[in-house]
DNA sequence: ACGTCCAAATAGATCGTTAAAATCATTGCT
DNA sequence: AGCAATGATTTTAACGATCTATTTGGACGT
């Protein structure tokens, strides 16, 4: 009838719980508790025994339990695109930049894919019912994106790196000045000399490529340089630069530089040189658009973005969105809308 | 007095849960759990009514219960490297592959950084203790690897991409032939009529550069052509490749064809092919290695990894290892040890 | 009629944590 | 002394699943 009662005895070498920890330090379960979330509920002696204990034991929270109580997973989701030629090493960097600046704010990046953007809301749900995910980064936004408006409707903490484009404006979104990178880029074939110079582009209609081209424009009119019929239209592809560059080249009145709203495209239009026993640089210039590695390769000129920059008020966005939420505590509002300049590097194409 | 308890009436609109289903199928929360969980222990009738009301609902299972109970979260964790040039969209399509893969079992890839061995380690202490993941995946496996050690001696589930390179083989892992892919290449510039031909590769020590140089000299001996004082040893830069390959091409009996370790080498030599006003493929060959889009981009013969089919052995590895350490049931048993064909892809320079 | 066996379903305990309420001790004030 | 206000700590209840019994109700054999 005395059923020594389950005795936990012994060398018990199974993960330590808060329970455990406070057996050890002679408290309830809910000072240790404290000790950790809300320490000035506790006396200071106490506080330092229990610290001592939990030093000790080496004691970790576990997440599934936190999860389960404070629906607050600790975990931030970050779309991995499908591969495309160019872009990768690109979303890898960011990637990793957002990862690491995460994890010094005890977050962590869970992936995930979709093909479009109804594909990746179905994504969002999952994620959000399944894994109580607290917030999302969201990349290559546009116009009437459909994700950004999903989201918003239904208050999920959540920053775009990419402006609106003619959206809403009514979330936290960081964006490198693609104009201003362009303009700069732009400005420095003016300097060496060039006075016709195009502009190698994606299809009107994309912010992105709409807003570099804009940095082109500007700094052509501000120099007093022509830009009519000289703005090309292609799609992101190598071999289109290339067959751009050869017509433009073959035109009456050809241009001497080439400004591009792409690696890829830049590297078409520098490989067409190149393929007509031209040097780039010296006998035609062209620039690009995100410092790839094939751009270092080759000597291409081109427009790095601080993916860094990028990452850090990316998450700057997202943790003052994630604390003010909950508790009004730390109110150190980051800011909302951030454009950050990009960084031209010289090389030998231009 | 007759304090009408809490009566969840209404219209609500909160999460469904086992017990709101379970109520509305007038069912016991665990044959709800059972009909998900363990269907034949329910009969038939029972599990349509009950599977109405899921669909009805859209109850899904919350992971945070689950992993607190079951200790199992479906989180896979893979490293996410310091971005490092010419590697980045290798890793970015491998990620994405075993992101997509991950997803099809039910699974979630969560991401971490560290910078070296023992920092990786303390990041898989911290994954594992907090968020009860399930399993690792490794990359870039070396001689002397303390994380695979570190993992086996804890009985965690892991692969890794690449072999244990002299360590023990007691772990599933995926890696991609570079012998054969080298072999592949090298044959191809003998059968272009190349006689004399160059390894740039690494430093003598690394698994995968050895294995690949292997692969050279191995297709080198079976047509009787030369080796001797033709391999060099590199670091990964672009600049090393060009410089190596000029000292080479002034040398007295200088070789015609570069095959190399590395499209970030072979992409050296290209440029100071190109640079000597040579063409390459014409004038002198040069093949890569991982089919990179700077490869792409100037015509440069490279070895593709199947990424895909690396991420699908991957998963599979860790699903038969998941699976058949907590039931007995499904036996499918992955092969532990795969090793894939790499695939040669031609362009100009060779 | 009675016990046995099996399938189907249920009840209750449990995982580790945090939130809210309750207890106990101390201090301050009139 | 009495009594409120404050502080420190403990107790009790969730959170939403799964796991481990236990109960229920037929079918069956003797």
């Amino acid at each position: 009838m005395p059923a020594r009662a389950s005795r936990n005895t012994g060398g018990e070498s199974k993960r330590p719980t808060l329970a455990t920890v406070a057996r050890a330090a002679a408290v309830s379960h809910q000072t240790v508790s404290n000790v950790i979330n809300a320490p000035h509920l506790v006396r200071d002696e106490t506080r330092r025994r229990v610290e001592a204990v939990i030093e000790e034991t080496g004691y970790r929270p576990l997440k599934a339990a936190q999860t389960l109580r404070t629906r607050r997973s600790h975990l931030i989701a970050v779309i991995i695109p499908a591969p495309h030629p160019g872009r990768g090493e690109l979303h890898n960097a960011f990637l990793h930049a957002v990862t690491k600046r995460a994890q010094r704010s005890g977050y962590r990046v869970l992936l995930f894919t979709g093909v479009s953007d109804s594909d990746e809301i179905r994504a969002y749900r999952e994620l959000l019912d399944d894994y109580t995910l607290d917030a999302f980064v969201l990349t290559g936004t546009h116009a009437g994106d459909k994700r950004t408006s999903w989201l918003y409707r239904r208050r999920v903490p959540f920053v775009t790196f990419g402006r609106p484009w003619g959206g809403p404006d009514n979330h936290p979104w960081v964006d490198v000045d693609g104009a201003s990178g362009e303009r700069a880029a732009t400005a420095h074939l003016i300097a060496a000399g060039h006075r016709r110079i195009a502009f190698l582009g994606w299809p009107k209609g994309s912010g992105v490529g709409d807003d570099r081209c804009a940095g082109w424009e500007a700094a052509c009119r501000e120099a007093g340089l022509p830009t009519a019929g000289l703005r090309m239209e292609l799609q992101e592809d190598f071999s289109e630069g290339r067959t751009a560059c050869g017509a433009l080249m073959d035109s009456q009145d050809p241009p001497t530089a080439f400004a591009c709203v792409s690696d890829t495209i830049a590297l078409g239009a520098w490989n067409e040189i190149t393929a007509r026993g031209r040097v780039p640089g010296r006998d035609a210039a062209v620039t690009g658009f995100d410092d790839t590695t094939a751009a270092a390769v080759v000597g291409l000129t081109s427009v790095a973005q601080p993916l860094d920059e990028v990452a850090d008020a990316c998450l700057d966005a997202l943790e003052s969105l994630l604390t003010t939420s909950r508790n009004g505590r730390r109110r150190a509002t980051a800011r909302r809308r951030v454009l950050l300049e990009p960084r031209l590097v010289r090389r030998d194409s231009a």
